[in-house]
DNA sequence: AGATACTTGCTTGCCACAAGCATCGGTTCC
DNA sequence: GGAACCGATGCTTGTGGCAAGCAAGTATCT
């Protein structure tokens, strides 16, 4: 009974948080060095940035997004010179998407960005408070990313989740 | 810094989120009884079910969207019969949006299997767990509101929804 | 041949901005 | 006192745009 309300709170949470995040996202400046690219393709840029060469497939399950719009993502990516891509010479279906450095430096200055934003965000918080937070957030993706449908995980050949 | 680090996992574990819970709702099952309605109409119904009549302008910046997108939303639901517009007496420019019986049935029906879906999620954490993890996420959604452009609350009273 | 890695065309959901309409509240003018 | 006016407010509607998925196509691998 009781027991309803905390979960409860918990959803109502999340909906407020998506949405007020959502907007986060959205007044962000994307430092873009005045090319025109849309957000999740900065969420693109960062997974490749950190975990080094992807496969469009490897990102598309990874972003857990349909491949046809990584594709499209990482095509803007490249031309806008964030990205480069090379056929990946075992397979050469595939293209192997890698940061330039144009790329890395634009990358860095948008998690500083991005960083300082949670900094701000979180400024009140004793440190046990984010490192919960952080740990808590962790498992519920985890839970979250199994949840989801065709979240067909084969272990080995995907890198995706753990990063760094 | 190793503090970096701690925020950029936040920071990262947002974004993740972000998308996983996107899926989420688009997976997710509304009751809407045949209605064509969208996501973001449930939001707006819970939100009326939950606390009483609401102006839309209070409704829009309540949920932190646009007055028009709250406006289409609104006249859908209204279509669809799960909420019921008045014109404000005090005001006969403002209306006060209220859920109908019918609405009441379908919002208790989404709001049982949105608990559900986090009794699932959230299976194996201790009630600790989840209490601290409701408890931060109200406040960082607290911070977050606070944060965004155009959210000028203040502190004292809040409750922008008083109208009646 | 059949599977795989991607690309491209199309549709839909969702959002914001801007212009417009009705109403309100206060001021001015008679 | 009341009519006329004026800017502010509550909402609606028109329009445009991004992002996501689906489906069909192309090239390549096995």
């Amino acid at each position: 009974m009781d027991d309803d309300t905390e979960y409860a709170a918990i959803g109502r949470q999340v909906g407020r948080f998506i949405r007020l995040s959502e907007r986060l996202f959205a007044t962000l400046k994307w430092s873009d060095a005045g090319r025109g690219l849309e957000r999740p393709a900065y969420m693109l840029l960062s997974r490749i940035a950190v975990d080094g060469p992807f496969r469009l497939s490897a990102l598309a399950t990874d972003v857990a997004l349909d491949l046809s719009t990584v594709s499209r993502q990482v095509g803007a990516l490249e031309t806008a010179g964030l990205v480069r891509r090379a056929t990946d010479p075992t397979d050469r279906r595939a293209s192997l998407v890698e940061v330039t450095d144009v790329g890395r430096d634009v990358f860095e200055e948008n998690r500083a960005r991005w960083i300082a934003t949670w900094q701000e965000l979180l400024a009140g918080w004793t440190p046990e408070e984010r490192q919960i937070f952080a740990a808590l957030f962790t498992q519920l993706n985890q839970s979250l990313a199994e949840r989801l449908p065709g979240a067909e995980r084969q272990p080995g050949t995907t890198s995706e989740r753990d990063a760094r």
